[in-house]
Order: structure tokens, then C-alpha cells, then sequence
DNA sequence: TCATCCCTGTGG
DNA sequence: CCACAGGGATGA
């Protein structure tokens, strides 16, 4: 579910609730989730809260504590006493807490020394590296750029809008892109997240992602998930096809 | 570089 | 019932 855009909204959302505060115990509620509150020797002080890629990252004085939503994992704000179901994890603190709601269970909790995950630039900075970079590859430039050790941010969602305001097929081998299609993707990746983000992201049909606030994302996708459906620019069917194991729209005449 | 697996839920 | 799902680690 979340990318860049959500993870980084909730990231912002959290900021100003948990940091400068002191986390005063941590339940895991799913023995698939390591029990890291001993590692962690509470209470600590929350110094701050950041984003790595997708990864969620709360940083105490001697110790880093590290969230992967994956698929369908959220974070939410709440100052109730009720469990929502599906809720794997909780940070209590005194003023309210954060849970870590997770349906599909494949998120991931782990404390770490230091943040060390084998992560590309991120899709949000300087994307000049992306000329020498996709030089390299022969890969789908959609498959490169889900990879998240050559470029990290992207996932499904973006990856595909990102093309599609580019103009560029995503099954083209990534070596393959010139200088100006590649200056066109590059636009497109910080145009595509910009959106989102003003947005808050987005949230599809099944309500899977909400803001730690609970309010959903108005991000429209142009082609996620729209097979069949009339290109938003030349009105041509949009169609799916599986690249790296992955449903990937496009438009075939727009996108060349 | 690919399929497979991890999980559970939803929609056709 | 089967197909598919905003992600990624793993092993062949």
C-alpha cells in the first residue's frame, strides 16, 4: 500500500505527536513481530521520527527503531483505549499512542544501531544520477525503477504514473531511454510524488491506507489500475500487462 | 533475473 | 471459487 507519498504523510503526521516525547512501553501483539522493547530499555525519549525510502524510522539517544509497513500496514494516532482489529503493535505514550495496524501481517519492526538498508537516492532528491544509472541496465525501466537499491521511493502506483506522464513504455529496457525521455522521467517522478503528497496520498477502493489522522488520500491515479478504461489524454484503453510479477499499466499510444 | 513465498482480505 | 493486492527477501 504505502510509497513514498504515504510514508512520508505519515511520517509529517507522527512528527509533532511522538517527538521530544517519551515512549513509556511498547506492546507487540503479534508473535510474528520480535519483541524489541528490551532492546530499546524503556522509557526513551523520542529524538525524532524520519523517513528512509519507505522505511519508518524512530530515533531514541542509542537506539533506532524501524518499521516497514509493506503491503498493507498503517500507522495511526489515537488517543482511545479501543484495539482495532489487525493491530500488530503499540507504542504508548503519555499522551496517547501509535499503532501499528497491519491486516496482510507482512510489515516489518526491528531495532537497529544505525539506519543501514541497501537503498538508491531517493526519488524525491537529485535524480541526475539516473543518466549513468540506467545506462546499466537492461532491465524494464518499470522493474528498475521498483528496485529500491537503484532508486528509493517508488512503488506500483507511482512507478506507472511516472511513465505515463513521461510517455515512456514500461517495458523498455532502461538502457534504452535518451537523454530526453530520461529528462522527461525524471520531471515526472518529483511531478507525480509532489501531487501525492499534496494529496496525502492514495487511497484505493479497499480503504487500506488512511493518515495516522485517519483521513483518506485524494490522489487519483491516471492509469493504476484502470484497464479498459479510456487513457485520460487520447481516450485509447488502458492495459495491463505483469512486469517483474507485477500488474503495470499503461497507455500504448501514449506511452512509446 | 526469475519464480516463489510471506499473509490476509476483497472483489469479480 | 480464483485472481489479485500500495512490498520485498530468498533461493534456484
Amino acid at each position: 500500500m504505502p510509497e513514498l507519498p504515504e510514508v512520508e504523510i505519515t511520517v509529517r503526521t507522527l512528527r509533532p505527536k511522538v517527538e521530544g516525547k517519551e515512549l513509556r512501553a511498547l506492546r507487540v501483539l503479534d508473535p510474528k513481530i520480535p519483541q524489541v522493547s528490551p532492546l530499546l530499555g524503556l522509557p526513551a525519549k523520542v529524538d525524532g521520527i524520519f523517513r528512509g525510502g519507505k522505511h519508518i524510522v524512530f530515533a531514541f539517544p542509542k537506539k533506532l527503531l524501524v518499521i516497514h509497513l509493506r503491503m498493507s500496514g498503517r500507522l495511526a494516532w489515537d488517543e482511545g483505549e479501543s484495539v482495532p482489529k489487525h493491530t500488530r503493535l503499540i507504542l504508548e505514550f503519555p499522551h496517547g499512542r501509535v499503532l501499528f495496524i497491519d491486516p496482510r501481517r507482512l510489515g516489518t519492526v526491528e531495532v537497529m544501531e544505525e539506519f543501514s538498508k541497501e537503498l538508491g537516492p531517493d526519488a524525491l532528491g537529485d535524480l541526475s544520477f539516473l543518466e549513468e544509472a540506467l545506462r546499466e541496465s537492461k532491465a524494464p525501466i518499470k522493474v528498475w525503477l521498483l528496485d529500491q537499491r537503484n532508486i528509493a521511493g517508488l512503488g506500483n502506483i507511482y512507478a506507472a504514473e511516472a511513465l505515463f506522464l513521461a510517455g515512456i513504455d514500461p517495458r523498455r529496457p532502461a538502457s534504452s531511454l535518451g537523454p530526453a525521455e530520461i529528462a522527461r522521467l525524471k520531471q515526472a517522478i518529483h511531478q507525480v510524488l509532489n501531487e501525492a503528497l499534496a494529496a496525502m496520498g492514495t487511497t484505493l477502493s479497499d480503504n487500506a491506507y488512511l493518515t495516522p489522522a485517519g483521513e483518506i488520500g485524494d490522489y487519483q491515479p491516471r492509469v493504476y489500475g484502470k484497464e479498459g478504461l479510456p487513457c485520460p489524454t487520447c481516450g485509447t484503453p488502458i492495459e495491463r500487462v505483469e512486469l517483474g510479477g507485477r500488474g503495470t499499466y499503461f497507455c500504448p499510444r501514449c506511452q512509446r
